[in-house]
DNA sequence: ACGTTACGAGTCTGACCCGTATCGTATTGC
DNA sequence: GCAATACGATACGGGTCAGACTCGTAACGT
């Protein structure tokens, strides 16, 4: 359990800092050009990384190993509600959906959809993502219960799907090209609080 | 312009319409199994319809041409509101998204989300698949401004992704494996029609 | 009967890729 | 200096696939 204090300090040259970095970001370069998942080759990846293959089949068992890595460095930092309004914090919220510190994620997150239905491992990554995320929303939604901005009788999980899935298939999908995506947030939020019923 | 009646009644044998059918029948088939587009090779088509490589390229120039047809096929018959109650109808075509009388559809639609981006015409395909079913939602909701159950300032296109994403998130990506599927059509629908502001 | 075209099955070339191994070189501890 | 391990580069055998091609056969019009 003492992982860190042993240091076994194993003899011979040590591993370059440098080619970890640079074989995961030309990972994750690749992927945000377009390329998808199963297209992605050892071989491209070290042509990009300017390494050589075994310094990569030295690090990682292949390439769902690596893949499993580099997305975990995509997470990225998540956006902080400032907590004054729950409405605003809905806009910002709803707003960051898709997006990242790394403008990459954007483009490599369609890529995930058919891996995460097929590979356990990826669809547990994808659930670490975004668990965290909805947890931030989700204690926005309860304060507002709490501060009686919000019905005491909603369905918190439902109303997170509610909010969080107009900007999904729209960032991810391209579902409605008519729709503005900078002004979504807002009127996905103002939407969801108002409801459409007549009264 | 008249193309059905010149019928230049080509000589020899005609083109086989089982291997058509087999073809196609094939490509979906192994998509639906979990190949992923770019996974999938025209020979394993080929094997997996009885047909011999040759007899696919007589009829489409590549794998690119060959999907756009095989997925158009796919676009099966929408549902149909019954047009009493707008509530039900909703929940009728919310539960309907996704799903198709082809079961392999809901198979086949994640593996869709990397190429609509990537590919001008599979987005073109996806639109056209879609955009009759977003008609017929907007249709529902219109109705229900003209009979005075939803509001007349609601925006039809936001209420409709409102309506939309939370399903298709779920069935696409599993945004939430908490989630209940089977129920979510109605409380989508609900908690748009309500709203969650407190009154 | 005969020319024409399609058929399933198979072959062939040229890509591309995986994962391993082997170069000569570089960087560490001893 | 020396063993140990890393590095980039490259070569290798084994595999899959695209497309074009070749068979012998089958189905059509005349």
């Amino acid at each position: 359990m003492t992982s860190t204090a042993d240091a076994p300090r194993s003899p011979g040259r040590p591993r370059s800092i440098r080619a970890d970095e640079a074989i995961i970001e030309a990972t994750l370069d690749l992927l945000a050009e377009g390329s998808t998942i199963e297209a992605l080759s050892i071989e491209a990846i070290a042509a990009r990384a300017g390494v050589g293959k075994a310094t990569i089949y030295r690090r990682w068992a292949g390439k769902d190993a690596l893949l499993l890595d580099a997305l975990r460095r995509l997470k990225g930092v998540m956006a902080q509600p400032a907590g004054h309004s729950v409405r605003d914090d809905l806009v910002l919220l709803v707003g960051a959906i898709g997006k990242n510190v790394d403008p990459r994620a954007a483009k490599i997150m369609p890529c995930l959809a058919p891996a995460v239905n097929r590979s356990a491992d990826q669809f547990q990554l994808y659930q670490n993502i975004i668990s965290p995320r909805r947890q931030l929303m989700r204690e926005v939604l309860r304060r507002g219960i709490d501060e009686g901005v919000l019905r005491a009788d909603i369905d918190v999980e439902v109303t997170m799907a509610l909010l969080t899935g107009p900007m999904l298939i729209q960032r991810v999908l391209q579902w409605n090209p008519d729709l503005d995506e900078q002004t979504l947030p807002e009127r996905v939020v103002d939407a969801v609080l108002e409801g459409i019923r007549a009264r």
